[in-house]
RNA sequence: GAGUCUGUAGCUCAGCUGGAUAGAGCAACGGCCUUCUAAGCCGUGGGUCGGGGGUUCGAAUCCCUUCAGGCUCGCCA
């Protein structure tokens, strides 16, 4: 269904035509002067130059036109030429009935199922989760569920770090803990086991400590390196550990995912992309893309206007080992064989742009990926702590996604144990439920790109512009629907009425914007822009509700139209938290 | 050093494809619960939009310059 804003300016531009002006001036947006119009336009001033003529003039004379529209209750043209506008009440309420007798609110399928990769897990295999993949996943889940509403088919991958020197890190110290394993005996013929020789918990310490030792220790160090080259040459009994280290890590990095209400169609790796690699590196060299460069196999991508000469992408390192690049080109050569996207959203730590222009260049340059197809980096500022610093638990160290789940969930749990009267199982749910938009409606309340303060006494004290302060709003609409109806009310068949308030005009122009909000929060990938939306939508409602009592409306026609009105407010709310990632609960 | 991003109220952030008096929330202060959940609503105070130039009828928004901070800068991912 065509926007609101679209269809106001298909008026506009019609009057400008009439007058004599190029109909493009009949641009139209939201008034940010609301005391003085709903909508406004500044095309009047944009023509005079043109056209040689003051502007209050031409506004005059396409307000002239407009007088006697049904669409608008008030049309005036304003020093030094604004247009100012304001909806009809009948036009408004038509409107919001014609979207809520539409599929999804009134959105439109622009996707018409083009196919998009949405690669946002970045977790590494033997590694926790931690505060740092939380954007990402975040930010990943929304645009996936926001492509998906949108009718795009959208594929989730989370690219798992499964590959790289963290492997041969891992080899390696196990060698040193644990040499009389079979995996390190060059003789041993025989299976391997079945049992990883290690648990999560281990698994889970031994990295870091392998990690930290490599930068002390260069012999250590270079021992991870040929490891690593082994495993990618397929060493056997490498092999077997590196699948030990998949499935003891896979399992738990799933359920934590799942916790955060997070979900993958594809659960890749760089591993997957191996088989590519040598092609690859054959076929770029072939074609002369690639070329020998101290040692190591690069291939330039410099282009015009850089303003900087950036350096060349290296996709084979001197001691022959790939790298993180190469994997990266691999999956998108087993990505279009596979899927044929059409386009590439990737969700990353910013500090990855230079890698993503060097993959992208070396993808487009070499025709893996076709010239129009759009290749997007979303790069994730960092979550700092309150000092503005990168997030750090108490005692300095990283802390774990887990943790902090449960830090939110208990803040929760203790504010509603204090406020309500609820069973100590119920809240406990419900405090989950609550968590978890706190913390996803806080993350992406923020631009992405923006680093942002992480602040859990901000994001858990749930007043104003947070996750609960939303929830609050659907139960409070839930809560006089269930009344409603115990009383016997039934309002389907009554549309929405015209507005009989200044609140009630403000709610329904909000909704209004709803398939304006959500197709420009995916075209620009700005979730942030969701939250607003709906932040001012139950701001609106507040209002609305506290100026009107809904359940005590005597005329029975009149309190139907509120409860169609309320209730649509309460899909879109509930469309939106959907698409953002989290759910409300019945009570809170 | 080069590139890049950021700088808006005491704090956390919107607004940035140029439009009218720069908006929210928190914090502060003052009202509103015998009425649908007060995790709410209404109101007050609080700003050289980092500084300086320029383009324009009009600049937080575009251009230049400068200051401050973050990040990146070929063999980690």
């Amino acid at each position: 269904m065509k926007k609101i804003l679209d269809c106001i300016a298909e008026e506009l531009k019609a009057a400008f035509a009439v007058c004599g002006y190029d109909a493009g001036y009949g641009k139209v947006t939201l008034s940010n002067r609301p005391d003085l119009c709903e909508y406004q336009c500044n095309g009047a001033m944009a023509a005079a130059k043109a056209y040689r003529k003051k502007p209050i003039d031409i506004a005059g004379e396409v307000v002239a036109r407009l007088k006697g529209a049904d669409m608008f209750s008030e049309v005036n043209a304003v020093m030094p030429g604004f247009i100012n506008l304001r909806l009809s009440g009948e036009y408004l309420a038509a409107y919001l009935n014609r979207m809520r007798a539409e599929d999804k609110l009134g959105v439109e399928d622009t996707g018409r199922d083009r196919t998009v990769i949405v690669d946002y897990g970045g977790a590494n295999v033997a590694k926790p989760l931690h505060v740092g993949h939380l954007r990402t996943a975040i930010i990943g889940e929304c645009i996936k569920r926001l492509g998906r509403f949108l009718g795009y088919h959208m594929i989730g991958d989370v690219h798992l770090g499964d590959w790289g020197l963290q492997m041969g890190l891992i080899i390696e110290e196990l060698r040193d803990r644990q040499p009389e394993l079979p995996y390190f005996d060059e003789n041993y013929k025989g299976p391997y086991p079945e049992e990883a020789p290690f648990t999560i918990g281990e698994l889970e310490e031994i990295y870091p400590a392998a990690s930290a030792r490599s930068k002390a220790d260069e012999a250590f160090k270079a021992r991870a390196q040929e490891a690593t080259f082994r495993l990618q040459n397929g060493y056997g009994p490498y092999r077997a550990i590196w699948k030990h280290i998949m499935n003891v890590s896979l399992a738990d990095l799933k359920k934590n995912y799942a916790s955060l209400g997070v979900t993958f169609d594809l659960w890749k790796g760089e591993s997957d992309a191996q088989p590519y690699i040598p092609g690859l590196i054959q076929d770029l060299q072939e074609r002369g893309l690639a070329y020998e460069s101290e040692g190591a196999l690069v291939v330039d991508i410099a282009q015009e206007g850089d303003s900087k000469e950036l350096p060349p992408c290296i996709i084979r390192k001197s001691d022959g080992a790939a790298l993180y690049a190469t994997s990266d080109l691999g999956t998108i050569i087993e990505r279009e064989k596979d899927y044929r996207p059409d386009q590439y959203i990737y969700i990353t730590d910013k500090r990855q742009e230079l890698h993503f222009i060097q993959v992208f260049r070396v993808a487009k340059k070499a025709g893996y990926v076709k010239p129009e197809t759009p290749m997007i980096h979303m790069m994730c500022g960092t979550m700092n702590g309150k000092d503005g610093k990168p997030f750090k638990t108490r005692e300095g160290g990283v802390m774990r996604l887990e943790k902090l789940v449960k830090e939110i969930d208990g803040a929760v749990y203790d504010r509603i144990m204090e406020n309500r009267t609820m069973t100590p199982e119920e809240a406990e749910n419900t405090a989950r439920i609550i968590g978890l938009a706190a913390l996803k409606y806080g993350d992406l309340s923020n631009q992405v790109s923006k680093d942002y303060v992480f602040d859990i006494e901000r994001f858990t004290s749930f007043e104003g512009n947070t996750g609960p302060y939303i929830l609050y709003t659907i139960v409070r609409i839930k809560s006089i629907l269930a009344r409603y109806e115990e009383n016997g009310g039934r309002a389907e068949v009554v549309d929405i009425l015209p507005p009989d308030s200044e609140e009630a005009k403000n709610l329904m122009l909000k909704l209004s914007a709803c398939n304006e909000v959500l197709e420009s929060a995916f075209a620009e990938t700005a979730p942030h822009k969701i939250c607003q939306f709906i932040y001012e939508l139950s701001d609106a409602f507040g209002s609305f509700y506290n100026s009107t009592m809904i359940l005590k409306e005597e005329d029975e026609t009149k309190k139907a139209g509120y409860i169609q009105l309320i209730t649509l407010v309460k899909e879109v709310l509930e469309t939106c938290i959907d698409l953002l990632g989290f759910e409300a609960p019945e009570r809170m």
